[in-house]
RNA sequence: GGUACCGUGGCCGAGUGGCUAGGCGGAGGUCUGCAAAACCUUAUACAGCGGUUCGAAUCCGCUCGGUACCUCCA
């Protein structure tokens, strides 16, 4: 299989050629969401940005197996004193059963990702359902000397790590800043080292998340769920890891010492970090108390938003920044978006209806290499994005008749519009669906004719009455040579 | 304090040595009863200072400003 996509290796801090493992299988770890509050913009990310590459691996004809995973144990708040579990947290709060709040966030995270037309990963694991993969693990690694056990939690020796193998290969951290640099926090009398972190850790009294285990009833510790996950569904070594910037220390560089210390060997070939989404420059976060969620972007119901966006604004919104930089969110640049994406799709709307010539006075075909070239340089979507839209004017130009294309090119655009808009960039024409009602059709057509009526006796109050009050309804008039249309909003 | 990244026109955002990014918004025009859409034309740019080069937004250095990670975080 040939190819020439190339990706961002955070491991070696350059794109590199993707050449996977055992073609044409591709192995594809991402990060999913811990599960106890509702996902917001920037849990949108991540998902979408592999979406995209989830999209684009299939589309050059690879068999990928994709795993997200959902967290929905361990992970400690940093205010808690005792180390309490983020999920029991909030179920204490609530008075509710901790897997109660498992199912209904998972639940509406997975209706977010269907509303922002997110494939489904092949397989999406809890940590809850892998206690025993994840203990196995625990003992490999205290078998092969890297761990240590302490008032009945297990820790990670970092220090004994980094003498064989490196701790801060991906992050570009030295343990001896670690050293010096490691804040001082509740609970760290346990460890030999403050940078060392929990495999195992004991639950104490109150904590009603907890399995037994050889060396405590608890909970596995803050990276193995991952490593354990991976490392069952893809295999010790696999081609692509993903998840956000914010998650590369410790989480991820703690992955590669596990799965070093367990196995013997590095887990991943490709680590892919998505950058963040800023409100006002600052990164949007649980942590800050400046995330707007998916539900409120959707229904316009937060102070800081004007007005509702559409999923696919959303998304398309995404789309328009690459991955590896920051985007910063504000209602105008939503706006921009929406017209943006509208224009798009208004454009591959004329495509069906538009007329041939003997000649076609531009060369459209040169846009999907072009549209290629920009999917292969680590998936750069603006620039994709941006090639469409100069295809959408060559369109709209040859709907005005100021240009010329054959019959094979108008077939050729639609092909190639529907492969890049809808297949790779998984946009969705929300409009598309809208229309199909024959009674709506039929309606439609007599409140235009009456109008058209009003309009050739001049009696353009009422033609303007019917218009205004159709798009207080949803509807847009246009008023075009060839009559009007109707469209909804 | 350590590590990494960034600073592009009114806004968002590509671009890493020479060729118009693109979208939104602004101005003027074509079309139209008006509007919308579309098309045409147009203005506004590469944080600052030095250096390398025939040539730099793009490479190097310094300065200033900002962000992320170092603690759960997408």
């Amino acid at each position: 299989m040939e190819n020439k996509l190339h990706i961002y290796n955070t491991l070696s801090r350059k794109k590199e050629l993707f050449q996977p493992i055992k073609p044409p299988y591709v192995g594809m770890y991402v990060c999913g969401p811990t599960v106890y509050g509702d996902a917001h913009l920037g849990h949108a990310r991540p998902a979408i940005t592999f979406d995209i590459l989830f999209r684009y691996l299939k589309h050059l004809g690879y068999k990928v197996r994709y795993v997200r995973n959902i967290t929905d144990v361990g992970h400690l708040v940093n205010d808690a004193d005792s180390g309490e579990d983020k999920i029991q947290k909030k179920a204490r709060l609530e008075d509710v059963e901790p897997m109660e709040i498992v199912k209904y966030y998972s639940d509406r995270y997975h209706t977010n990702m269907d509303q922002l037309n997110t494939l489904h990963p092949s397989i999406e694991p809890t940590a809850s359902g892998h206690i025993i993969e994840q203990m196995e693990m625990v003992k490999k690694i205290l078998e092969n000397g890297y761990a240590y056990e302490s008032e009945g939690s297990i820790y990670f020796d970092v220090e004994k790590y980094n003498k064989k193998y490196h701790y801060g290969k991906l992050s570009g951290r030295k343990i001896e800043e670690l050293i010096e640099n490691t804040r001082e926090l509740a609970g760290q009398e346990e460890k030999r080292n403050s940078f060392d972190f929990a495999l195992w850790k004991k639950a104490d009294p109150t904590h009603i998340m907890h399995w037994p285990s050889p060396w405590s009833e608890g909970y596995p510790g803050w990276h193995l769920e991952c490593s354990a996950m991976g490392k069952k569904y893809l295999g010790e070594t696999f081609d692509i890891h993903g998840g956000g910037m914010d998650l590369l220390f410790p989480h991820h560089e703690s992955e590669i010492a596990q799965a070093n210390a367990a196995n013997g060997h590095d887990p991943v070939k490709y680590w892919m970090h998505n950058n963040m989404i800023t409100v006002n420059g600052q990164k949007m976060g649980k942590s800050l108390n400046n995330f707007i969620t998916l539900d409120e972007f959707f229904t316009g119901s937060h102070q800081s938003l004007q007005r509702a966006y559409a999923p696919m604004v959303i998304r398309f919104f995404i789309l328009q920044a690459h991955y590896r930089s920051t985007l910063d969110f504000s209602n105008e640049a939503l706006v921009a978006a929406e017209k943006g994406l509208n224009r798009l799709l208004e454009a591959w709307h004329l495509v069906p209806d538009l007329k041939a010539s003997t000649e076609s006075s531009v060369d459209v075909k040169s846009y999907e290499a072009k549209c290629y070239e920009a999917m292969n340089d680590d998936l750069n979507t603006p620039m994709v994005i941006a090639h469409l839209f100069e295809v959408a004017k060559i369109i709209n130009q040859v709907n005005d008749g100021k240009a010329k294309l054959i019959q094979e090119d108008i077939d050729f655009l639609k092909s190639f519009f529907n492969t890049f808009i809808f297949e790779l960039l998984g946009l969705r024409d929300e409009k598309a669906s809208g229309g199909n009602d024959q009674v709506i059709d039929y309606l439609m057509e007599t409140i235009l004719s009456i109008r058209q009526n009003a309009k050739q006796n001049k009696d353009y109050a009422t033609a303007d009455k019917i218009r205004d009050d159709l798009t207080k309804l949803g509807i847009v008039i246009k008023d075009t040579k060839e009559g009007a249309k109707w469209s909804l909003k």
